[in-house]
DNA sequence: TTGTAATTGAGAATCAATCTCAATAGAGGA
DNA sequence: TCCTCTATTGAGATTGATTCTCAATTACAA
């Protein structure tokens, strides 16, 4: 499915439906974690899939640019993916103590950002909602001690 | 004023005030415009200032950690920061054909964020939202063409 | 003033991401 | 099927923001 929708948009594009970007189709769609592109590359090696690190890099903001995936927790200092088909779109509590991700989605939220939009006239496309934080265990715990990375 | 609240941090937290320091945080001040690392430095050195390029990329954690400065458009390479002590937080729209950002700012969607948190135990202690799309202006004009950056 | 731990600066190091360019492979037409 | 025209690929070099290193310096308390 997400096969179908990927090959249509490159299509319009202009663009080819090589093995090499079907190869990193699959690789993103073969679970649900998130990921950052080196991880990927490196995992596709591992399979003993035949890609290069530039493809990796050339093929996913194809898939950016479709709706694939989305870019989340961008605080760190690379990139990292999830991708939305099959759950959609939803946005991110981070536990800054121990790294936990939570997904949010609330209908609610997303009609007051569309209503918020249209007041400024502005058409949106996407968004990025990360909320950081404590989450309920490390906040049951505490917080004390230096936090390993200060400034997030 | 914020000289008064980046001391207590420091203090609480053991640090020092030194001169170069203050001067980081003089200059973050010194105007409201959004800033990356590197263009403060730049900006430092050219007013001659005594400030080496690891005291600024020193700095600006700490000024993010006592919540005197944010962090804004993470989509692009490098980060940019805002101080927000004065004018308090807010969110980003950010059209990504003329790159112009729309500040934006609703009670209501803090509120709304605030008890998604609580109804996941989650203790919320910044936030960072970012809507991309077109602005009026582009919108009016059509957007046609290749994107300058694809995959934003 | 002295002791001492924190801080600084200059440049080296890191490392994700991008670029280069010759070789290769789709897709449509003959 | 073969041909041609582009788009694409891979390997390695390059870029560039950020971090690290470490000797010299500085702030602060006694």
């Amino acid at each position: 499915m997400e096969d179908k929708i990927f090959r249509e948009f490159l299509e319009k594009k202009g663009l080819k439906f090589t093995k090499e970007r079907a190869a990193v189709l699959k690789e993103v769609f073969s679970n649900h974690n998130h990921f950052d592109p080196d991880d990927l590359y490196v995992k596709m090696k591992g399979q003993g899939m035949k890609v290069s690190k530039a493809s990796v890099y050339r093929t996913l903001p194809l898939l950016l640019e479709c709706g694939l995936v989305e870019q989340v927790e961008r605080f760190d200092k690379h990139a990292h993916y999830e991708h939305t088909f099959g759950h959609g779109h939803h946005d991110h509590l981070i536990c800054i103590k121990c790294g936990k991700v939570i997904p949010l989605f609330s209908e609610k939220l997303e009609k007051l950002q569309e209503s918020l939009c249209k007041q400024e006239k502005f058409r949106c496309l996407t968004h990025i909602l990360e909320i950081k934080g404590y989450c309920s265990k490390c906040e049951e715990k505490g917080q004390g001690g230096k936090q390993k990375r200060p400034g997030v």
